[in-house]
Order: structure tokens, then C-alpha cells, then sequence
DNA sequence: AGGACGCCCTGTTCGC
DNA sequence: TGCGAACAGGGCGTCC
């Protein structure tokens, strides 16, 4: 499920493969996919273009073009890339397919849909049509707090809501949560304020990096990180008592009871 | 107006 | 053994 790391290692991915080649054609395979466009619209507009880079803002992926037009991807629950260079055949599950010139092709692949593939003419555009936040990882301690301390409701979904800071998911949220042993539950503003709000940013920044680490293969999970032991029935990796899977805003979340409960976030405020 | 919830979509898993 | 139901979840529309 892609969130902000996932999209930081598909980001490297494009930009070590597909740039700097001039588009021959697009493919559209499945138009559910596409977000605003026709696939028409997205053969005329990506037509003879090349990309020169990509920018990420939370878990959307905007490739600038050497055009007046930027590519915009976001990945949904399955969606992925794939550079093949040469694209005589096309991956199982690739809903549009970007042609090049040169015989190789990049594929946004996703088997169920939930990705989007669209344009925009610039990037202020795009995420003010998306109503997004600031990307999670460009924002500081003091932005973090302003953006998030007049919110009523869970800190679970706060940190999940899209417009107040992009790029945090299901997953992350949850390991934010456990490494910085609150409660999915736990209100907002203690969370935010103060020196347990600058705490709470500092372990967002840590996740989220040490994440993006992982996923590119460069090291791997700690031992003390959740996201390894999201599976049913699975223990604590710091304390060892049995993690509790719950909905919280209608998503499965999975913390540890002991050291996360009202308790333990009272301690860490 | 902001928060809660249902729905989209389909591969996988579970239960009878 | 096989088939259908439930589940997963980011984002969006809708409702209160």
C-alpha cells in the first residue's frame, strides 16, 4: 500500500529508468484508471515529450515533462511501476503504458484500480485541487504543530488526513504511533503541543526515513518496529505482550495495548 | 465545517 | 473440494 516511503523508492525508480526519452505513444488499457483524462488527451499531451524529473509530494508522484504538462500518479493500495526496456510485452495488470521511442516503456501497473493516472499543468495546481497539506517530510516542528493542534478527534486520523499533511497511511500511522507510544485514540492536542509535540514530529521524521530505507533494500526494519508484526495474533517487539487490532476511522489499526494504552501516553505527555 | 462512514475495486483468505 | 463471503485500504462523495 503505498504511503510516502513506498512513493520516495517508486520516485528513485522512475527517475533511474525513464527519463530523457522521447514519448511515442501512450497506452491505456483500463480508463478507470485515469484521473480528469481520456486516453486521447493523455497520447496528445505526453505525445513527443520527454521527462526531465520527478517531484513527490506526499503519496503522489508528478513527472515534469520538457511540455507544459506534468504526468500525475498515485498509486492507490496496489499500484507500482515498471520500466521494461523492451516492451514487447506488457506486465500482468499494467492499466496504462507509457511508449518510448527507443522500444522501452513504463508501465503503471494496478491490479485493483485504485491508482490514478492524470495531468496537471503545475504543481500549486495540482495540490490545490487535491486539497492537500504539506508534504509530511517538508514541514517543521512548528508547522507540524499549527497544522494539527485545533483538530478535534483521534491523533490516528489526524495524522491520516491527507489535508492537514500528506503522506502518512495505515501503516505508517500505526508505527508512528507505537514508536512514539501513543494511543490510536489518544486526542490530538497533547499529542501535538509543546515538547511532545516536537518529540512526536521528530519520530514522524524518523519513520518515515527509516521506512524508505527498508522498502529500497538498503537495510531493514529495526527490530523494535511494528510494521514487520502487523500479522494476526502477533506479539510486541519491545515489550512482548499481544499487539491489539482494532478500527480506528474505519481502518484496520494494530498497536500494542501495554505500551501504548491511556497510561503510557499519559507518561510520554 | 469538520468528522464519520460507505463505496470503489479485485486478489486473497476464510468458512461452511 | 469448491464456492461464495469477507477483507484489505486511499480517497472521495455524502450525510449529519
Amino acid at each position: 500500500m503505498p504511503e510516502l516511503p513506498d512513493v520516495r523508492v517508486l520516485e528513485e525508480y522512475l527517475d533511474a529508468t525513464a527519463l530523457h526519452q522521447e514519448v511515442a505513444k501512450v497506452r491505456v488499457r483500463d480508463e478507470a484508471v485515469l484521473d480528469g483524462e481520456t486516453p486521447a488527451g493523455l497520447g496528445r499531451k505526453l505525445g513527443g515529450r520527454s521527462f526531465l524529473g520527478s517531484h513527490r509530494h506526499g503519496k503522489h508522484l508528478l513527472v515534469e515533462t520538457d511540455g507544459a504538462v506534468w504526468l500525475t500518479l498515485h498509486f492507490g493500495m496496489t499500484g507500482e511501476l515498471a520500466y521494461r526496456r523492451k516492451a514487447d510485452t506488457h506486465p500482468e495488470y499494467a492499466r496504462v503504458e507509457v511508449r518510448f521511442r527507443n522500444g522501452a516503456a513504463l508501465a503503471f501497473v494496478c491490479p485493483r484500480k485504485l491508482g490514478r493516472v492524470g495531468t496537471t499543468a503545475s504543481v500549486p495546481a495540482f495540490l490545490d485541487r487535491k486539497d492537500l497539506g504539506p508534504d509530511a517530510l517538508r514541514m517543521d516542528a512548528a508547522a507540524f504543530r499549527k497544522r494539527l493542534e485545533k483538530r478535534r478527534g483521534f491523533l490516528k486520523t489526524a495524522l491520516m488526513d491527507q489535508s492537514a499533511l500528506a503522506g502518512i497511511g495505515n501503516v505508517y500511522a500505526d508505527e508512528i504511533l507505537f514508536q512514539a507510544a501513543f494511543h490510536p485514540r489518544d486526542p490530538v492536542g497533547p499529542a501535538v503541543e509543546g515538547d511532545a509535540g516536537r518529540d512526536l514530529w521528530l519520530t514522524l521524521q524518523g519513520v518515515l526515513d527509516t521506512a524508505t530505507e527498508a522498502l529500497a533494500g538498503r537495510r531493514s526494519f529495526p527490530d523494535t518496529y511494528l510494521t514487520p508484526h502487523r500479522e494476526e495474533g502477533a506479539s510486541c517487539p519491545r515489550c512482548g505482550a499481544e499487539l491489539a487490532r482494532e478500527k480506528v476511522g474505519g481502518r484496520v489499526t494494530c498497536y500494542c495495548p501495554r505500551r501504548q494504552g491511556e497510561e503510557a501516553a499519559q507518561e510520554a505527555a
